[in-house]
DNA sequence: CCCGTGACTGGCA
DNA sequence: ATGCCAGCCACGG
């Protein structure tokens, strides 16, 4: 066990809405974070989704702030990217997506 | 137990 | 506008 309050249960938090991301869209760390009432947690959901790779769960999906696919290195070859141009999302750069275009904000859950 | 590392971020130079 | 720096906090060595 850790000392916080969230313990594995924080991963699992991330997990569920990460699964919940619609196809097409995408969101940051630190919405996730942000959703989950710790502000300043970004890393942890970093840190959660690279134990996350036997998850099944569509992490592409997440970026930084800027849109920059600063995950890509964790999935084989240009995976990450690859799903992404498959749902038809668009690039402003090699590794950075329009994220302004296709922000989903985590509190809009259907 | 201390220290470095990281799928991050906001603020300041 | 671009880039660097300091917080951030769980983990592993």
């Amino acid at each position: 066990m850790t000392n916080n309050n969230f313990g594995e249960d924080f991963y699992e938090h991330v997990y569920r809405v990460v699964a919940e991301i619609p196809e097409g869209r995408v969101t940051t760390y630190g919405a996730i974070a942000s959703y989950l009432g710790i502000a300043s947690g970004a890393r942890m959901v970093g840190y959660a989704l690279n134990k996350s790779h036997k998850a099944g769960i569509p992490a592409h999906r997440v970026l930084n702030r800027l849109g920059q696919l600063t995950g890509r290195a964790h999935f084989p070859d240009d995976t990450m990217r690859e799903r992404l141009q498959q749902e038809n999302i668009s690039f402003t750069e090699e590794y950075t997506v329009d994220i302004e275009k296709h922000f989903w904000n985590p509190n809009e859950m259907s």
